[in-house]
DNA sequence: TATTGCCATGCAAACGTTTGCCCTATTTTT
DNA sequence: AAAAATAGGGCAAACGTTTGCATGGCAATA
């Protein structure tokens, strides 16, 4: 029953061969006789001779696994993510630990830690919404574990990072809803601290300046993205004497709710009021009354491109022992989708 | 820099003990002497001493790592069995590997060889809708690596599985739709190889029959989940002469797209015609025509038990050498959840 | 024939940890 | 005071693999 796995041992005690000829013989080493290589590989075929991985991993401090720890993959925007890393690492011959923070820094931390533990070759990381001190991460690099982060990254210059840029996709948004008509136009973002935040607002206000529509500062809110908190941003609002006719929402996630919240108050979704927003999910499709646009940020791809710059670390760090500090700072354009009818 | 990670030799030498004195004096053996174990236990937690888990690993040939593939981590349905997955392995102090089958049979039977060489300790496994064959997973056993299936689980008797019983939740659901009027209640049904399909079929004529209300077969459509077939399936339903009044199909996606169908139809949901179906995904809360009602199939839940059960194995296989061949067969109710309106 | 050189293979160390066994003082027992 | 027990700690093997170095044999060269 107990199919002991074959080892290098076992064959080489077959074949009357010390273990590093079989070892060499299976590596193609130029100093092994023809004879004795095909010989040694025949059986090792026979066998089904799988070199042992953890001895392996253990022997050259590799795992060939890479970590990726993400806020929550219930969202489709990470379980794409996901896909984008996968795939990456599958053509690595990497296999791929993941660790959900459910946006809680303790667990990142945890998580991080195991991950440490478990040796993992590197890290793609997007991080908790309320992470604000990245030294659990900053410090991995003292271990020569390199780390990449996507979507939600620190604001740091000495990091490497990928991640969206709103500017284009905000821009387009809010030109398509001047172009629709709309004057009076909310805003419904999320927490100052995040960057991507900031960026929305500045071309937000850019754009209303260029098309010469005055600024109502009134006319932006924030959630923390929980259900709530943006009810609460859409009852101030919509309780607004003259309330806007349409609203730019964080994401989708958060514009799935302004609508529900919309609708609760019997107003008519893209009638009386409209809603444009970022992630683009799937999801909408299937609504009665989506976001009339949202602007796409490529999950997928942001996931690819950190994996792939992961992966060059690898190589980088055996390569040159003269480290130039490069870090890299990749940002993906947004490009606004608009729902047709 | 390059903080290499202590070691117990580095421990030793700075402390003119032994490796082995070191490692026990960190596991509290008793023929090591008060002062030596407190001096070492300190200088440990002083560098931040962790055994390196993949000399472990390598020694006691276990990697404290579990497998975990699934069709598909896009679906609601997966993710949150992740969820479950991932909370029992942290109590276990596990690591999960996981892998996407994308219900593709090769890249399922790949992933299991990856995680066979990778010497995962355990496998959790929810197949391919198209896999048929379990040849590459039941042969896992003979290396000592246990599986537990669940949700979409091999009809046979000599594995471990966790799965949904339908029985319940479907008779709640026809009597549901009996209870509000309906008497012709249409099915969209997934692929007939699937176990659970056969079960809902039965259990619809058998409410039927009790409730004496004529069967008609032609009122039976399957798909084979696509959004295409669905649509066909869909197609066939409304064009009867007298079309279902409610229809129960295999699943909320299926059943979001059958909505879809109906509405370019210009029919009215939840007037026309009704639909009930089966996981209660959380998006449909967000719909404004969702299903009148969902079986909720409880993937946290199910996803828990199997790891526990995995985890009961891994025990089990320490314990008592004269095994026991006893193959879990965990059947979990469904349960209608009615949408409040 | 004695030297050189090459080809094919084996030896042994190393990676970090655990653990059975052995050793040496010191203490206890008789 | 001699014998026995015990406390405290070290040695070395084992897990599977890779790899620098050594070794043996044989052929070619001088």
């Amino acid at each position: 029953m107990d199919n002991k796995l074959p080892t290098l041992k076992e064959i080489a005690s077959r074949l009357k061969f010390s273990v590093s000829t079989v070892s060499r013989a299976l590596h193609d080493h130029p100093s092994i006789g023809l004879r004795t290589k095909t010989q040694v590989q025949q059986l090792a075929k026979e066998l089904n001779y799988e070199p042992n991985q953890t001895a392996l991993f253990f022997k050259q401090q590799k795992t060939h696994t890479i970590g990726a720890i993400l806020p929550n993959l219930n969202e489709e925007f990470f379980s794409q993510a996901i896909n984008g890393i996968e795939d990456v690492a599958k053509i690595n011959k990497y296999s791929v630990l993941i660790g959900q923070s459910h946006d809680d820094i303790d667990q990142e931390k945890q998580i991080v830690v195991a991950m440490k533990n478990q040796h993992v070759d590197g890290l793609i990381i997007s991080i908790s919404k309320h992470t604000r001190n990245y030294d659990h991460l900053t410090s991995l690099e003292k271990y020569n574990i390199p780390v990449v982060f996507f979507d939600r990254v620190p604001d740091l210059p000495t990091v490497h990072k990928v991640s969206s840029n709103f500017t284009t996709g905000t821009k387009q948004a809010i030109e398509f809803l001047i172009a629709k008509g709309h004057r009076r136009i909310g805003v419904i973002n999320g927490p100052e601290e995040m960057k991507s935040c900031k960026e929305r607002t500045f071309t937000y206000m850019e754009v209303l300046k260029r098309k010469r529509i005055k600024i109502d500062l009134s006319l932006i809110e924030t959630t923390d993205l929980t259900k709530e908190r943006t009810f609460e941003a859409m009852e101030k609002l919509l309780k607004r004497k003259l309330p806007p006719t349409a609203i730019l929402t964080i994401n989708d996630y958060v514009a799935l709710d302004a609508i529900q919240y919309t609708r609760k108050q019997k107003l008519k979704i893209n009638r009386d009021i409209c809603f444009v927003s970022y992630a683009n999910l799937p999801i909408t499709n299937y609504l009665e009354f989506p976001p009339l646009a949202s602007v796409e940020q490529y999950p997928y791809q942001q996931a690819k491109k950190a994996t792939e710059i992961l992966f060059g670390l690898f190589d980088a760090s055996t390569d040159s022992g003269k480290e130039e500090p490069v870090y890299h700072n990749i940002l993906i354009e947004g490009q606004l989708v608009i729902h047709k009818k």
